[in-house]
DNA sequence: GACAGCCTACGACACCTGTAGTAGATTCCT
DNA sequence: AGGAATCTACTACAGGTGTCGTAGGCTGTC
């Protein structure tokens, strides 16, 4: 797979990538829609700018469809995912990913479905 | 403890407050030493700014000691921590850890001793 | 006591991000 | 056809962050 790397985005420009993962690919109306939706009341142009600003950093793309353009995320949830994670652990654990599973395991809040499903991955870690 | 949320650091400060954390209250200058040792070069005000913006943002206090400001981090490392990871859940996973510790165990390498530690904490779940 | 060196206070500036208004083109409805 | 509704392209702008430079004050050393 290429690697893109360098791409910042901010919390807003996220929350437009999150609505393209969630439901599609859409036109600019569509997920300002979804957006008021969950609470965040930005102006159409607004969203417009996002979804421009953000094709030029290649994440999203779009096609004219009819009369217009529709937009889609280029890049997964998962490798966003991966990207935050990294940052974070550079940023606070040098990098290091144990100490930030301990914290998640100490501080938040999980189902026992959970909790079995992290013991039979870690099992599965025993080589 | 008192809650002092809503604090945004950016990558640059929050390196600065590594060092505060990492080798504890320090001046200035010895502050951009130790920035300079880990091959982050900026200028002596580069690193005043910031220390003047965190203590302004009440992450960092000073003490006049003999003739220069010793700074030092009245945030830890901790508590910065959870904010971020807290962010990031948000942002990307609605809040729930779960996928992310998923995320972590199959993305990043741990050490066998990490593993036993990561199984004895989830038996202690185990409620 | 005068100069060199370090210290802090301010002011600057560029770029990024969040937000939006306006204008011109296109389409649709009646 | 003409006005209304859309859509996209620009422009704008404030606040935050990364980076410094300059100026003025204090100190320490001959």
């Amino acid at each position: 797979m290429m690697a893109k790397r360098e791409v910042e985005l901010g919390e807003a420009e996220l929350a437009v990538l999150r609505v393209l993962w969630e439901t599609g690919p859409q036109t600019v109306r569509e997920v300002m829609a979804r957006l008021h939706e969950r609470g965040r009341k930005v102006a159409y142009t607004t969203v417009l700018t996002f979804l421009t600003r953000m094709e030029q950093k290649g994440v999203v793309s779009s096609d004219k469809d009819e009369h217009a353009y529709v937009y889609r995320a280029r890049v997964t949830k998962e490798q966003v995912a991966k990207t935050r994670v990294r940052s974070l652990l550079d940023q606070l654990y040098d990098g290091a990913a144990a100490p930030m599973v301990l914290h998640l395991i100490e501080n938040e809040r999980f189902t026992d479905e959970e909790i079995a499903r992290l013991r039979r991955l870690l099992k599965e870690l025993d080589s």
